[in-house]
DNA sequence: CGGCACGTTGAGAAAATTCAACTCACGTGG
DNA sequence: CCACGTGAGTTGAATTTTCTCAACGTGCCG
């Protein structure tokens, strides 16, 4: 688990890259964006004004394990993501890294490397990625011209942080099966989002990944993964995941101690 | 631990109020600041633009126990703390009551109610405050006028979700006594920052409360607290806290076992 | 002088980690 | 084409950490 420090040398287009799996958009891969294509990206309501900008961002291709920008770089791009899955690390002093999010389609990456200038983190693609560039200067000047503008990106910083305050709760207050069920959950509903099925999908990260993120250990990961399979809450095959009810996972306190732990016999099942 | 929900009918200031304790400001509280005084409150490097602002922010003066904003009340207005200690917390379904932060002099609250219009969590004073009220819309207007302090204005939630990812940093992966140790450093930097002491201070809240932001239990708490004053790390006294080795409790990684867990004799005391 | 909330301490129980062995999928090179 | 190596995933057993439950201090307020 050492970062092996691949330099960030990210290919910006150049040529007509192979197309990639976006059903909307059977062309080639966009080389560029409007800043109203960006804005539907984010999920922002944009007005007339924005309708009409002809301001355009460069796209950015990132392969698997490539880094989008890494930790100390200085700050100056925000990057949305089009296409692909990446995760965001901070790897403390120890080495070992920790999983902030696993960004995807339409989430913004590189705001916390706003307050001190350089990224306090980094963004590593777990797939092929079509990124969005977005020069931080730029879009500031931009929300200057277009009031709604502002306001929508103050929205999504705000949204970030109710998601990292439920990730605190999560982990603070959920056993370790809870945690995990939590994260199928949300997982399928940003499939869902995005067009894809929300029951069946395969992972893009490890256990370890999934365990960094939730702060569990690998192991702890894939013994709750086969409890709910032997309760049938879902089926897993190594990545592959099929969400078979999703109401008990969405639910589910603690797992039942039949399943996954096989030492004693009946205990209580209440919550914590 | 109920909320015995007090309504949060905030005593907006008519009368002068008997004298805080800010020492540089001899004179009685004040009831109104400028966007300059704002501005100065939250560390923002404003321009002389901002300078001869004439706008005015009401404060506000909350008691102990009184809440700012409540969970579900619909957003308007930020909110800067002049002086006061207080708490942010969700409360979950089950009633259970999970910390967010400790906010103090110079922090902002109740941006998190932004992206849904609501208040997602509350804010609980824990002593006397004196709260600066800043409605969102004048803030954002403000911002269009003044493209210096739109750009603070992500700055500060930048620095917020940076906090956010040390916290989940904190809790998933350190030991019980290491998240006790880093609070009491965290809460160490942040009084001399205000001028306080950093060495000597008290605790605002209960053993409970730091239990809930650190994801453990009060008596965990308390077990850390015990077993830094034997290590002689510090001096605690019910809420009152004297640091005496804070390079010791920076780089704590876990209790040496003699100390607080009477069980075995020796064991290794490698970092985790 | 209670009553009460907060804090401390101990002992046992439960949850999660650690260590270890084994399996599985996949890609490479003989 | 298959053996082999490797990284990922699974499972078991022992160990450690943290929690739970319970008893007991302590300080404060009416």
């Amino acid at each position: 688990m050492f970062s092996t420090s691949i330099p960030a040398k990210n290919v910006v287009y150049n040529i007509t890259p192979p197309a990639s799996a976006r059903s909307a958009d059977p062309h080639a891969r966009k080389l560029w964006s409007s800043l109203k294509d960006v804005c539907k990206l984010l999920g922002i309501a944009f007005g007339a004004s924005v309708e009409h900008e002809p301001v355009q961002f460069q796209h950015m291709a990132v392969q698997t394990g490539q880094r989008v920008y890494t930790m100390g770089q200085p700050f100056d791009m925000l990057y949305v993501v089009r296409s692909g899955f990446l995760k965001t690390v901070v790897i403390d002093d120890g080495g070992s890294e920790q999983i902030l999010n696993f960004p995807m389609k339409g989430n913004l990456l590189g705001i916390d490397g706003l307050h001190n200038k350089r990224y306090p983190s980094e963004a590593v693609a777990l797939s092929t990625c079509d990124i969005v560039c977005v020069p931080f200067k730029q879009l500031a000047a931009l929300g200057q011209q277009h009031p709604g503008l502002e306001t929508a990106i103050y929205s999504i910083l705000s949204q970030e942080l109710m998601h990292e305050h439920s990730m605190l709760n999560t982990i603070s207050s959920l056993s370790a099966e809870a945690r995990v069920a939590r994260f199928l959950v949300w997982l399928s509903n940003r499939y869902m989002k995005m067009g894809y099925s929300g029951t069946q999908f395969n992972l893009r990260m490890t256990r370890q990944e999934i365990g960094s993120y939730l702060g569990l250990t690998l192991e702890t990961v894939s013994r709750a993964l086969s409890g709910f399979k032997q309760m049938g809450l879902i089926e897993v095959n190594q990545r592959a995941i099929e969400i078979k009810d999703l109401y008990a996972l969405q639910t589910l306190r603690r797992l039942p101690p039949a399943y996954g732990n096989p030492r004693r016999a009946v205990t209580k099942t209440l919550a914590r």
